[in-house]
DNA sequence: TAATTTAGTATGTACGAACATACCATCAAA
DNA sequence: TTTGATGGTATGTTCGTACATACTAAATTA
């Protein structure tokens, strides 16, 4: 098992490796159904750290609920979220002709990135690993309204050379046998800045709808980073129950 | 300063009393601006604790971002999030209504109770403070079709008196000056059990879309601890882009 | 004056120890 | 047979200590 190891001489710190080997590990099938994981005295023992150690990295998989924790019994994987499935998201433009309304690519680049911490943390790759970004401005009637950038998990398969001026995630589908699921989503209010003012054509300090999105595969697997600024002028987010 | 002390003798965790001691004391307007709070080992000396136990409290607002820390120069309150105005949330019957379809209420009941301690949590509010209880079965056609049960913090000052077959919202906003905010929301399926297969009349272990909503006031704090039961062969949420 | 060194302070990481409390399965008593 | 006691095991809580690392500002040097 060399996955299951501790370097002790790693820059990487101990609960950081132990985090990062817990989460392969109940990615497992032996740990799907609610097992419990092996006790915190011997994964201490066993792993050569201190039990600290060992809760610093369970106590972060817990808030982020993929631990249960149960006194006197032991700690388990929580059963898995049934996520629905995405059928709307990529339809966006759809939505606009629908309407009668030209929703268009102002401007599109694609580049290959090392990214932040945060996502190589939500890809778990390496600190070294390249990802696809993608950076869209897209607008309506002459006129830009949202800016995304997204970045692509390498098992994707995305590359500079896909076109990006298609439905994505019909090509994930067709072209790459990656199919996205709902995973998380959120929804807050910044002010634009002056990069952000130059690709909406606003003044810096107006408000933007910020949405942080992250689309997971039917693994529960993210396959996409995915963050949209919508100039808040123009739109509104809601929530709507839609008859089957 | 009586709420800034810590009781050794009390069965409420320490590292839970500095939590909550945090959560009032964040709140005060010499801290909103992002000034430091005072450092580990001082509130450690202060309180009477270990700076583990501070730790312990403190790491649970940073994981809720409630807090940032940056090492060499301290902890501060993380700048509030904008959060986006409620404006359809209660317009379910009149959506409805729209597309020619009666969403009655088929059971109501309100009561008074002392709730579990995640709530009391959520409102921070003490293990015997009562709060009013709401649920409601509502169905079309002569057929149920989603389970809501709400708490609603004391702040709100809703009785069992009020009228719960208004619009709540307004109600709330009209009758007792509080205004409803988005603050946080997830989407889960889970299996009916035996109860809300009578409610929902459906059989035990059809699945159920299951939501669960924390309202919250303009400032944040937490109004409403909402949980809702769709049938889901009946329906689907969905996220919608919709423009002004 | 401007660049650099350095001391002080704050968080970050890690260890080890001890006792409390909840749960469970087994065994004993009513 | 059912109830109750009990000991083993696992997490929950808390303490104390030590050193690493990042940042800031004051003191030093070029």
């Amino acid at each position: 098992m060399d996955l299951l190891r501790i370097d002790h001489q790693s820059a990487i710190p101990l609960h950081a490796q132990v985090e990062d080997l817990l989460r392969r590990l109940i990615e497992k099938p032996e740990y799907q159904n609610g097992k419990l994981l092996p006790n915190e005295i011997n994964m201490a023992k066993k792993l050569g750290v201190s039990r600290s150690t060992i809760r610093q990295a369970t106590n972060k998989l817990v808030y982020e609920q993929l631990l249960v924790r149960k006194k006197g019994v032991g700690t388990s994987v929580a059963r898995k979220n049934i996520s629905t499935k995405l059928d709307k998201w990529d339809s966006f433009t759809h939505e606009m002709d629908e309407k009668g309304m030209t929703f268009r690519n102002y401007s599109i680049k694609v580049s290959n990135v090392v990214p932040e911490k945060d996502i190589q943390q939500l890809f778990r790759i390496g600190p070294d690993a390249t990802v696809l970004k993608m950076e869209r401005v897209k607008g309506l009637d002459g006129e830009p309204i949202v800016y995304f950038v997204s970045w692509f998990h390498p098992r994707t398969g995305l590359t500079t050379d896909d076109d990006f001026n298609k439905p994505l995630y019909e090509t994930l589908e067709r072209d790459h046998h990656v199919v996205a699921s709902v995973s998380k989503e959120g929804i807050s209010a910044i002010l634009a800045d002056k990069k952000l003012g130059k690709l909406l054509s606003i003044d810096p300090g107006e408000p933007i709808l910020f949405r942080k999105r992250v689309v997971c595969d039917a693994g529960d697997r993210p396959i996409e980073y995915n963050l949209g600024y919508y100039r808040a002028d123009r739109f509104t987010y809601t929530i709507d129950i839609a008859r089957k």
